[in-house]
DNA sequence: CGTACCATTGAGATACCTCAACAGTGGTGG
DNA sequence: CCACCACTGTTGAGGTATCTCAATGGTACG
């Protein structure tokens, strides 16, 4: 069960085509292979690690008074992330198999901030990239009904792993998306289930969505209590 | 409504009493009086400015496609945070009355960090700050029922407005705590004599809360649907 | 003393949760 | 190869919590 670490060139030559800000540690980058579940190796005992999103997809997590399990990151392909030492109950795992990642010790990077005026703006960009990724899940998880929160949630993947057609490979389960929304893994799958009844979305594989009626996926968003008095809403 | 620069040494003092990272930068903080509903002041055309909140609160909020306001961020006495000039559609406004700020250019403190290795650790300090906060209200939200909501909100208030006898000052309205934890404010309001009713908590004023059984309320906490199924619990 | 705004409570409708059952999938070992 | 098992995904039924609409009392402020 311990991570990989991958010697093979192949995703140092994946890591080199991403057009990313740390494009000049690439050299002292560690990849790192990891399986479902796996959890991303900690800090060291330095400050911490930033961590690329080469494959794949990972989690940040923590386990509430009731058991279940809420997710507080989601960070998918070309997102940086940080691990720190102060993990206090947050479990940082790979959500997919073959979730490859590329990890930069945070001395390093911030020694390179000190002498490089650049670099530190763009460090402070990631920092405040991962922010703004928990901002967009705070607006997903302030919708109103499932329906809602799904619907957001498949926009803002369609950004990552939407093709020209509209097909989004979805990278989690059901259950992960459950403890990312908040909500319990019947009412997810219900909430799929009325889109596509509703002709919004085509549920092409398990995990593979098609985005059928776009306008509607986005109206759908912050409609409160659609079916609530006013039957102005008709097909 | 334009923000008043308040001339007078009295926040300075305050602002020299409290325990934070940028004391060096004191003397060049603009000290900003603001009232409910103003705006804070926003980038004037460099990188942003960091704000520190000296007395009352603040929220950072956008608007939903529904017309709902999602108070995206809270932040209240001794907390940081950044306002930039990319401020698609958030907004970020004093709550309270007598809001007082210290605002610093985020280049000088850049500039800063640039020569003094400390002070960029306090600065990164300050800028995860934000993203913990950001995290804090997520765990909220992600609470079952609206009185877990709320509970897991007195809570985080105690460690700021408690005092010895766990009376808490409640420092926004019932309205803006709806649009915190996405609920209806009736749904608050019920929340709060529910749990006054069960003796958990006692109202002394409208924005005073006492907290009668703290351990109830600790424990009010990740219970889902409590009610459901089992009667083991009783009065 | 009126006019906002805040706070509270009720009633009916809607959406969610829990429990339950079952189908599909993938991996593992006999 | 197939049986088995664990996990994922889906649907139904009943109960609970929340939403909306509505009305009312309280508070602050001009």
């Amino acid at each position: 069960m311990k991570p990989i670490i991958h010697p093979a060139d192949y995703y140092r030559r994946m890591l080199a085509a991403q057009p990313h800000a740390l494009k000049r540690l690439d050299g002292s980058a560690a990849i790192v292979k990891l399986s479902r579940d796996q959890q991303v190796p900690e800090d060291d005992g330095t400050t911490g690690h930033w961590y690329y999103v080469i494959a794949g997809a990972a989690r940040c997590s923590t386990i509430r008074a009731d058991g279940r399990r809420q997710i507080l990151d989601l960070m998918l392909v070309r997102d940086f992330f940080f691990v720190g030492n102060s993990q206090r109950e947050e479990a940082i795992e790979a959500i997919t198999e073959e979730t490859v990642l590329a990890g930069y010790s945070a001395v390093r990077l911030e020694g390179l901030g000190e002498r490089d005026r650049e670099f530190a703006r763009e460090l402070r960009e990631i920092t405040f990239q991962s922010l703004e990724r928990t901002r967009q899940q705070l607006v997903v998880l302030g919708g109103v009904t499932t329906a809602d929160k799904v619907s957001a949630f498949l926009l803002l993947l369609e950004e990552r792993y939407g093709d020209q057609r509209g097909d989004i490979r979805l990278p989690i389960t059901r259950y992960d998306l459950a403890e990312y929304l908040a909500v319990s893994v019947e009412t997810v799958c219900r909430a799929f289930s009325d889109l596509q009844q509703r002709g919004v979305i085509a549920l092409i594989g398990i995990r593979t969505v098609r985005i059928v009626n776009r306008d509607a996926l986005e109206h759908q968003i912050g409609r409160r209590y659609p079916n609530a008095g006013s039957d102005t809403i008709a097909a």
